[in-house]
DNA sequence: CCACTTGCTACTAAAACTGTAGCGGAGTAC
DNA sequence: GTACTCCGCTACAGTTTTAGTAGCAAGTGG
C-alpha cells in the first residue's frame, strides 16, 4: 500500500487534503495501535511485537516504514520511538483511553472496568493525560 | 469481520480492553472517514457515499452496521447521523483537522494549504473546534 | 402502468493482512 | 575459529478484507 502523503491522492480522496491522508494512514490496520503502544516509551522491533500481542512482523515492518516516512516515529539506539510530531498526535488521541471506558459502559453496562484497567498508555512526557 | 465489542477479544488484543476494541474499530478502512464526514451533519446512504468519494456500497454498509451496533451512529428519518456517543468521540478527534495541516507542512514544506483548505469538517453543534 | 430515486445486496477481482519459518549480522563465550 | 544467542527483518503461502460494478426490491410521483 502506498504511503499516504498529504498533498497526493490517497485512499478515499483525490484531493490529498491533509486530513484525508491522515485518516487513510490512521485507518490502516495497527497504525493507531503502534502509536499507542509506542507512547509507553521507545521499543525495539521485537519488543514492539510483544506489546502488540499478535502483529505479524511483515505488517509491523510495513507500518513502521510508513510511520517513519511520515515523520511520526523515528528509530535510533533504543529502537523505535515517537517523534515530536508523533507525540503531538498522540496527545490528541490520548483521551481515547478514557473515552473508551465510558463507551464500554454504555455499550455493555456491566463491563467490569477493574479487570480491564491496566492497558492505559502513559507516556512519561505527558502525565496529565493519564 | 466481527464487530469489536469492548470486553471481547479483538484484533490485536485478547483482553478486550475498551481502548483495544476502539482502536480495532477505528483502524478499519473508512471507519474514521465515515465519522468525519457524518460530523458535517446527517446524510442518507447515497449522500454519504458521495461525501466519501470512492467508498463501495458494500463496505459502507458493513461499516455502518458496525458503527450502529457500537452506538456511534444511528439512522432515522434524515438518514444516518452521529449519536451522542459518536459526537463525543468526534470532539476528541476533531483537532486532527488542524493538526494534519501543520503536519503536512512539516512533511512537505511547500504544501499549498490554501488549495487544500476546504475539507475541514465543522459540525453545527461544535463550532469551537473549527 | 412507467420512470425515477433510494437503500442495499451479489458477485468477482484485487489488495491487504496473517502466520510461520528462517536468513544474515552482531555480540559473547569458549 | 565455531558455537551459541539475540536482533531486525524478509519470504512466502494462505486467508481475509476491500474495491468495483451491476442491479434488485421498495417507495414515490406521475
Amino acid at each position: 500500500m502506498s504511503i499516504p502523503l498529504p498533498g497526493k491522492p490517497v485512499r478515499g480522496s483525490k484531493t490529498g487534503k491533509p486530513i484525508m491522508a491522515l485518516l487513510d494512514l490512521l485507518g490502516r490496520t495497527w497504525a493507531l495501535g503502534i502509536i499507542w503502544h509506542l507512547s509507553q516509551g521507545p521499543a525495539t522491533f521485537r519488543e514492539l511485537q510483544q506489546r502488540c500481542e499478535k502483529i505479524s512482523p511483515t505488517l509491523l515492518n510495513t507500518r513502521l516504514k510508513e510511520l517513519k516516512a511520515l515523520q511520526l516515529i523515528a528509530s535510533q539506539d533504543q529502537g523505535y520511538m515517537l517523534t515530536e510530531q508523533g507525540l503531538s498526535l498522540f496527545k490528541i488521541i490520548c483521551p481515547l483511553g478514557e473515552w473508551s471506558k465510558q463507551w464500554a459502559l454504555a455499550v455493555y453496562p456491566n463491563t467490569n472496568l477493574l479487570e480491564l484497567e491496566s492497558d492505559q498508555s502513559i507516556h512519561p512526557c505527558i502525565a496529565p493525560c493519564a
